[in-house]
DNA sequence: GGGACTCTAACGCCGCGTAAGCGTAT
DNA sequence: AATACGCTTACGCGGCGTTAGAGTCC
């Protein structure tokens, strides 16, 4: 099978994280590497990437790590058929849940954005109108 | 003159902060409280309320305490009219960069907030889809 | 064997949250 | 004199950035 696996740089440059945030992302059982070479170093699949790919655009709704795994985990195995109908139920649940979240989030993001933008123009008239008759 | 004193409790709760917020954002010299009592009480005039309120506006932009006190500092000497014309300019260009900064991040939060927002709509489908026939 | 890449371990930083123990206001 | 409010000091945490020194890949 022709799965190649790619070393920490590789996926940190593809991915756009750095290499401390692809290993601290290991640490706390993020996003682990699904192999090591001999010598010790990370190897990431195709499949890795995308999970760093989906965090790393999950990341502004302001989840912990923490949450973000139990949420990355509740997918995984919502997404694999083998995975039996009585938990399914739990996963889809949580997955809910969690989606509500993101949605309140997305919600809070949209309203801090136009504030943030009528400050931004109040300086900007403040800055302008601060020039004298010059 | 009627100037009126208010404590730190009814600041925060007036600004929406908490109180070691407060303390923290004199504690960096970002907002310092303009009195004390004799015993030691924070005494804060409503012009630091606006300060703190401004600046409460302006975290979304993700400007760290430093830039922001910088920033302040800038806006305070160039809406005072006694300052001279000479620092003036200088102020004015300061408060240029930071205004052309603070439209780059709102530039980078409506991107983020489409981004996250189809993400969302990525996870609901996602959770929706995983009920099999039931 | 040389250069690029990676490893672990450790400390540092920001922006606060959270006691603990004690003083102040009214 | 009671009660609410405030004070300082200090430790903790999340999410990494940043050396430092040694090992690995090819």
């Amino acid at each position: 099978m022709g799965e190649r696996m790619h070393q920490i740089g590789h996926v940190a440059a593809t991915v756009g994280l750095s290499l401390r945030t692809v290993r601290y992302y290991e640490e706390v059982g993020l996003v682990p590497p699904s192999g090591r070479t001999e010598g010790g170093f990370r190897l990431y699949t195709d499949e890795d990437i995308e999970r760093l790919e989906l965090v790393k655009q999950l990341k502004p709704l302001e989840f912990t790590l923490e949450e973000l795994r139990e949420l990355m985990d509740s997918r995984d195995r919502l997404l694999d058929d083998a995975t039996p109908a009585r938990e399914r139920e739990l996963l889809r649940e949580r997955m809910e849940g969690y989606v509500a979240l993101a949605k309140e989030r997305c919600k809070r993001l949209r309203e801090q954005l136009s504030a943030v933008e009528s400050v931004t123009r109040r300086l900007e008239r403040e800055t302008q109108a601060a020039t004298p008759a010059s």
